[in-house]
DNA sequence: GCCGCTTGTGCAAACGTTTGTCAAGATGGA
DNA sequence: TCCATCTTGACAAACGTTTGCACAAGCGGC
C-alpha cells in the first residue's frame, strides 16, 4: 500500500503513443489484470471491494483507458458490431432506415458495418462473407432478391443470425420485418377508384424483388375488388430507376389500351413516367393520374406534387434492430414476420379522370 | 503420407456448427498451423512448397475456411475496417459519398463502420471513441464543426489517422479533401450578375460548419467583384433544413431592402425559401431568382427546376478513401488539402431581374 | 479453537491468428 | 567426405482481453 516513489508524481496523462492497455491499468492500480478487468465490468463489479474498484477506475481514467473491443470480441465471441447490407446507398430511402437501425443499436453500444450489393448476387455473397469474417453479432439485410435463400442459409449455418428488413423471402426461415406493401398497393387502387377512374394500369418493378411483387399484388387485387379494368402491360423494370420508369410508361402509352390512371411502384420511377407523359404532351393529372410509392423526400415539391404511399422507414429500421437484438440472444426466437402499415398521401398528381 | 484411415473418407462439408478454424485446416492438411497460415497468405506463400500449399488450400476449401478477421486484427494491429462518421444519414448527399468511400475500400477488402453525429459534439466524441475502441485503421469524418480540432487531435494521438472529408478545419493538421466551395459560391454570384441582377442577397448556413462559411465567402466575394449590391441579412440558419430556409427567407422578405436574386447555400433550404416566397405571393424566378447548392437528386423536377451548384460527392468519397489508404501507410504523408471543383447547373429558378 | 462460509483477489488458460526464429533435411561444391 | 547453403516446416510467443477455478483471509457458530 505504500507509494512506490512519492518523489515521482504519476503523470496525469499517458504520453506514450500507444493506447493504454488493461495490463497498464492493473499495474498502476497495483492489482492483478483480472481484478482490473472485473472492476471495470459493470456486471462483475460486485465481486470486487469498493476500494479496489475505485483504485482501478482512477487508474483507468488517468491513463484514458478504453478497452480494446477487438480483443474483447475475440475472447467473448461478441464483437458489438452488426452488419447492415443494403442494395444501393444512393437510394434516399435507405438513409432513414440505417438511421433507425443505428439509433437503436447505439443504445446497446453496437456499431453497424455497412455493405452495399448494388443488387448483384455475387457482391451479396462477397459482402456477407466479409461480415461473417468480421464476426458481426448479426446481419440485417435489406438487399435480398427472390432466390437468395441458399446464400443466406449458408450464413446462418455459420452461426450469424440474420434479419430480413424491407424485403422478405418466402417461408418463415428468417426473422423478418417489412412494410405492408400489399396493403400499400391496395391503398393506391382504392384511391383511384374513389376518384372515379374506371380503367387503371400499373408499372411493374423488378420481378425478383419481393417488395415490388407485393405492391403489385396489392394493387392488382385492389383494382379487381373495385371493379376497375386493368390494362397493365406485362413488362417489368430491370431496376427501380427513373429511366426504367420512363421506358415502361412509354410502352404503356404507345400501346393500344390507355388507362386514366397509373400506379408506379416507386416515386423515382414515377418521375420518369411523368417525363414520358410530358414527351407525349400528356398532362398530369389532367390527362392521366399517377400515384407513386415511397414518399421520396422532396415529393411534395415536385411538379406536380406526387400522390404516393408513405412507408415508415426509420421506424422499420428500429424494428429491425430490435428484432436483431432478440435473435442475437436466441437465434430461434423470431416470431412471424412483422408488417408495418403503409399510409396514403394525397397530393396533386391524381385527380378525377378526364371526360 | 499414408492416409490415416482410408475406410473413413473425409467429409466434404464441415457440418460442425462452428466455423472452421485455421487449426482444423492445418490438422486436415497434416501440417503445422503456422505453415497453414503461410500457405494461405499470398505474401508468404513463396516460403512454402507448392505441394504443401495445394494441400492446405484444398483442406481450407473443403472446410469452407474463412479466416477470423477479428483474431487476425488483434494480432496484426490492422482490422481492415475504417470508420466513417457523418452528420445525418437522412441527408441524400451522403449516400453517394459513402458509396464512393466503400467502393474504393472494397477493393482493398476494407469495410466501413458508419456512425452518425446528428451535428452533436458529445455524440461526435462518443462515436469517435467507439471507432477507436474497435481499432479501425482510419477514420474519415464528414461531420466536423469548427472547434472540433481538440477532439480530433485526441483521436489522432491514440494512433488512428484521420481524414477530413467535405468539411475542413483551419490549419493543415489533418489530411483533407473538400469541394471547392469558395469557387462554388462564386459561380452563383457570377451567374446572377450575368443575368443582369444588380442587387443580391445570400441566406447563411450554420456558422460553425466550414462548408457554409466557404460558400458564403465565395458568394460575397463574387458579389463584390461583380459590383452587385449585397443586401443580405446577418441571420444564420441553425441547421441546413427546409424550415430554416423558410425562416431566413421570411426575415429577408419581411425586411426593408429587397434583392432580385438570392443565393441559398443548400437545395433543401432553397425549397423552404421558395415556400416563404410563395406564402407572400412572390413567383420564382419572375419576382426573385433563387440559386441553390448541392444539386439534390430530384432538383431538376422541382417546381421550378432548381438552378444550383453541383458537387461530385461520390468522387469526393473515392478521393477521401484513397487519401485514407495513404495515411494508413504513413500518417504524416498527407499533402495539402485536395479541392474538388464545383460546377454550375442552370435550370429555371433563375432568370433576369423583374423590371 | 475447529469448521464451514463468505468475500476478495490472483492464477492461468483460453479466443484464433501471425510471425521471428530455429532445426532438420536436401543440395552442392571442394 | 565434409562443410556451407538453401528449403521447408515446426515451435512458441505474442496480440489484449475474459473467466473458471483456486486460494487466502476474515468471521460467526458451535
Amino acid at each position: 500500500m505504500t507509494d512506490p516513489d512519492p518523489a515521482e508524481p504519476r503523470p496525469p496523462t499517458p504520453a506514450p503513443g500507444h493506447p493504454a492497455t488493461l495490463r497498464e491499468v492493473a499495474d498502476r492500480a497495483q492489482v492483478h489484470i483480472s481484478t482490473a478487468s472485473r472492476a471495470l465490468d459493470a456486471s462483475q463489479v460486485g465481486r470486487i471491494s469498493e476500494a479496489t474498484v475505485a483504485r482501478v477506475r482512477a487508474a483507468a481514467a488517468e491513463l484514458r483507458y478504453a478497452p480494446d473491443l477487438v480483443a474483447a470480441g475475440l475472447k467473448r465471441g461478441r464483437t458489438a458490431t452488426i452488419g447492415v447490407v443494403v442494395a444501393d446507398l444512393a437510394n434516399p430511402y435507405l438513409g432513414p432506415l440505417i438511421r433507425g437501425i443505428s439509433t437503436v443499436m447505439e443504445e446497446q453500444g453496437i456499431v453497424p458495418l455497412i455493405a452495399e450489393t448494388l443488387e448483384d448476387e455475387d457482391r451479396l455473397e462477397r459482402v456477407l462473407l466479409g461480415l461473417v469474417q468480421r464476426r458481426v453479432d448479426a446481419i440485417i439485410t435489406a438487399a435480398t432478391h427472390l432466390g437468395d435463400e441458399p446464400t443466406l442459409q449458408q450464413v446462418s449455418a455459420r452461426g450469424v443470425p440474420i434479419v430480413l428488413a424491407v424485403r422478405s423471402l418466402p417461408g418463415d426461415g428468417f426473422a423478418t420485418v417489412v412494410h405492408d406493401d400489399v396493403h400499400g398497393g391496395g391503398l393506391a387502387a382504392a384511391h383511384l377508384a374513389r376518384l372515379g377512374h374506371r380503367t387503371a394500369a400499373q408499372l411493374l418493378g423488378p420481378a425478383d424483388i419481393d417488395t415490388f411483387v407485393r405492391r403489385s399484388q396489392g394493387f392488382a387485387e385492389g383494382v379487381r375488388l373495385e371493379g376497375l379494368r386493368d390494362v397493365s402491360v406485362g413488362a417489368h423494370a430491370a431496376s427501380a430507376t427513373l429511366e426504367e420508369g420512363r421506358r415502361l410508361m412509354a410502352i404503356l402509352l404507345d400501346g393500344p389500351d390507355h388507362p386514366t390512371a397509373v400506379f408506379v411502384p416507386s416515386d423515382i420511377m414515377a418521375v420518369g413516367a411523368m417525363e414520358a407523359m410530358a414527351e407525349r404532351g400528356l398532362a398530369c393529372p389532367a390527362h392521366l393520374s399517377v400515384v407513386g410509392y415511397n414518399d421520396v423526400p422532396l415529393g411534395a415539391h415536385l411538379s406536380p406534387p406526387l400522390t404516393t404511399i408513405r412507408l415508415p422507414s426509420e421506424e422499420l429500421g428500429r424494428a429491425a434492430a430490435r428484432l436483431a437484438l432478440r435473435v442475437i440472444e436466441d437465434p430461434a426466437a423470431h416470431g412471424p414476420a412483422l408488417r408495418l402499415p403503409a399510409t396514403f398521401v394525397q397530393r396533386a398528381s391524381t385527380g378525377p379522370p378526364p371526360r
